[in-house]
DNA sequence: CATGAATGAGTATTCATTCAT
DNA sequence: AATGAATGAATACTCATTCAT
């Protein structure tokens, strides 16, 4: 009823998701280094100066592209099924996503590197990594105890294994399937 | 006269080099985001003017940065013994490097996610990781015939789990060591 | 319904004078170079937008800033007594006001210089200084007919030696009681 | 030799004085409200950008400022003679000043204003304005020596006297001869 | 009356690059 | 080679004002 209108303003609050979505489709294609407000909000077909009526600060928009990058991450995670199955289906749809959506990944190393020099991305960043490395250590502890794990592989460094090698393989998406696809058989006993 | 006054302008050709160097660190600190000609001259202590009598454009500067980086990584080869022997030295070499000159290796993650928007970059960095790829190919694949490697191991598919991880567990440079341990465990027999 | 649902805001005329009031306190403390709708808009407890509905306008607002202000300095004027006396007494309570509430002061000083630039502040301000003056130059009539004025001081003269020691008192607030009690001292005889 | 080359880009090192001259005129026309960077760099006949190569922040190019504009009212001061003459011309001096060069005066009664609220401008200003009071102070001491002061004036308020009617004076300098000439007769006995 | 969203002209500042010396 | 002055396009952010609800 109120959206669209005459066609060019969309709407109201729906206006801020479609900013996060706009400036997580620059860094996506240009980087940090190349997120420019103006082409943000070009691409969220608004006037530049709008943006600041919805962030405050250019800082605010990535803490909100950041939250937004690592909730859509975070909806990778799989529901249930025995250990062993688990861990396998988590990797492989990890691997499946990493060659579909790349930038969403790229996105995400982009991140890890700016949360080096950004304390509030750092916090964020975090948090939600914490996350995953706590499922990730449930499920290999639940893989171990049914003995499905290759000995020598603790819950923990199995953990950070699995998230060096996704993170290294999300720099090369069309080989990222493969390489976990040999890591889950290296980590699951046959 | 004026060269080598008071001992801080070095001279002419090396002058090339401390800009290098200065650039290097600047990106390393604050990223390509935050690297900026007039930081890396204050850095090699010139007028930032000068900067343009060694290097026409930015964007030379940063190729040659990308040169001076990739070689230091490359420098990092092992050099001799058995196959499984060497594997395992490339990997304690590689983990022992993270953990004592992460920067090193933040600034190579850095220079892979630029590399997917500038072509010139692309290549340079792809020639030098190629190598890299070769070198644990031909290594992989002696250790295969030795009989040392986990079966199921290609050693193409082998190269790229330890280039991904390698490249993940640089980004954690603290757990990076023990990552590289574990991947080392797995894919070479006891 | 809305209105007073929490006291804050006070109602529908009495809103317009609690921005005049906001405007003026903005002025005090910023000057018209940071004299800013929103912060105004804030102080008074309302949307910054909803000021125009009560003033078109920045200038009309501060027309009315300039009326409120003007208003206040006028109410100093002191009633009555023989013309020693009261010139004795304005310029008493003119070095006191300036003292106890010196932001009065500053902000008439301010809109001075603003009226330099600003017909319309121009025009309001010179007539209320008219006003002033007149009332001046009764006051020095009345005491040179009574014999109290220092000989060479002529209405016209006197009036403007006053407002212009007056107007410069009031940029030194705690020093302007001793300016003006020696002024005093100095036109009116012993 | 260098300069004028072409006709357009002055010179080097008297650029930022024509800088400096500019903005003086700007805030005498417009005050601090209306002191814009662009229209500095326009009146001085350079880009905009080029300010910054002169001066690192507006604040920076305002202290210049601050520093030009007292330094001139300063010269202003009388030399030598008898001390109620040296008061008197100094009087008159102020007085012609005012009238002939108003905007230096009243660009000095926004200094004062915008002081209150910049302690570096407060800093600067109020250690110009104690070398005239010092001055002041020591010329009503001699004069009081003499014997040429009226009675009940000491140094000391008779230079805060002095200071506050010239101040008040020069926001209508078109009278401000005549107030200080009944200043002085007020001030100095017949 | 009141609001929140939107606008657009404007504001200081940044930065790679050029040029004369 | 080196420098300092100059440039101009770009950059985040501001602010009075408008408009639909």
């Amino acid at each position: 009823m109120s959206a669209a209108r005459r066609g060019r303003p969309p709407a109201g609050p729906e206006r801020r998701d479609a900013l996060v979505s706009a400036a997580y489709e620059r860094l996506a294609e240009a980087g940090f280094e190349g997120l420019r407000l103006r082409d943000v909000a070009a691409a969220a077909g608004i006037d530049h100066s709008t943006i600041h009526h919805h962030f405050a600060t250019k800082q605010d928009l990535v803490v909100a592209v950041v939250d937004h990058t690592t909730r859509q991450f975070w909806s990778t995670t799989p529901p249930d099924g025995g250990p062993a199955d688990r861990l396998r289906r988590h990797l492989a749809t990890l691997g499946r996503k990493i060659a579909e959506q790349p930038e969403l990944h790229v996105v995400l190393r982009e991140l890890d590197l700016r949360a080096r020099r950004d304390p509030e991305l750092r916090t964020i960043i975090a948090a939600r990594e914490e996350g995953w490395r706590d499922s990730l250590r449930t499920l290999l502890a639940a893989a171990a105890e049914a003995g499905a794990l290759v000995t020598g592989v603790t819950p923990d460094t199995g953990a950070e294994l699995i998230i060096a090698t996704v993170k290294g393989a999300s720099l090369t998406p069309d080989r990222a399937l493969n390489v976990l696809e040999l890591l889950e058989r290296l980590l699951i006993r046959a």
